[in-house]
DNA sequence: TTATTTGCAAACGGTTTGCCGATTA
DNA sequence: TAATCGGCAAACCGTTTGCAAATAA
């Protein structure tokens, strides 16, 4: 569960090219200093791995994304932003400040077990969920 | 709170145009056999529009459909497919079948009031919230 | 009348793709 | 070597916008 990018690829027979290495490793990074995943768009992604190799071209910053995400190892986020976000793969919701933009991630497992209870209750088993909350700080 | 969407338009400011009109009468009558919204995208909105007055642009449904969105009268949503849909406000979540794409709508008291209490627990006052359930149908 | 709205077509911005030389396994 | 990938630039597609004519209030 703890494996590196690399080693999801291998596992998964995505081929690991330079330019994969490099794109992998700016998201393996892509931590605010709280450690939670800063959600990098596109473009941002691009700007942080052309640092790296100037000559990667933004379309294999698409593609590889792309790639990541079929394999299961990024998860692709839209929020109410226009572009597409991207975090490592991880189980958790998000608290997004509608003022500043901050994003707070978080987990809430009775949350977690009622929309399983809400999914069976219709007759499906749940496979995948997306919980966005937003919000403004309170005055203290 | 039953208003109509003219009513809404009048009560916040919204010049009435025959467009528009024609516009707010096929998102009300977008229903699905149940009752529920049927959730159309912007082409999907002006086939039916012009099916009513031939002579409405695209361009105009954009803009009325923006227009609604800001007066607090529609919901946008974004789902993961490319194109936005819109629906009537009113507060529920989506169960959404991955396999045939159709759309349930539910509300769960419990899970309103645990977002809210995850919000209070960071410092957040609740200002809006979006719960998607993607799920397979079970096998009876 | 006057500010707002509409239709048209062109522009936009994020994303995808065809081509072909380069690279991986 | 065979299959896949990457760079480039053009295409794509949903959405927005500038402009002049039309219209609501």
């Amino acid at each position: 569960m703890s494996d590196t990018i690399e080693q999801k690829c291998i596992s998964k027979g995505v081929k690991l090219t330079d330019q994969r290495k490099v794109i992998a490793k700016v998201l393996s990074e892509s931590k605010s200093e709280y450690g939670e995943s800063d959600h990098p768009d596109v473009d941002e992604l691009y700007t942080r791995v052309t640092k790296l190799d100037p000559k990667i071209s933004i379309a294999t910053v698409y593609r590889t994304v792309k790639l990541f995400e079929e394999a299961g190892i990024l998860t692709k986020h839209d929020f109410k932003t226009g572009k597409a976000r991207y975090e490592l793969n991880d189980d958790h919701n998000h608290l997004i400040d509608i003022k500043t933009g901050e994003i707070i991630e978080f987990v809430d497992e009775e949350i977690e077990k009622l929309q399983k209870k809400v999914a069976e209750k219709y007759g499906y088993s749940l496979v995948d969920h997306k919980l966005e909350l937003y919000g403004v700080k309170k005055k203290p």
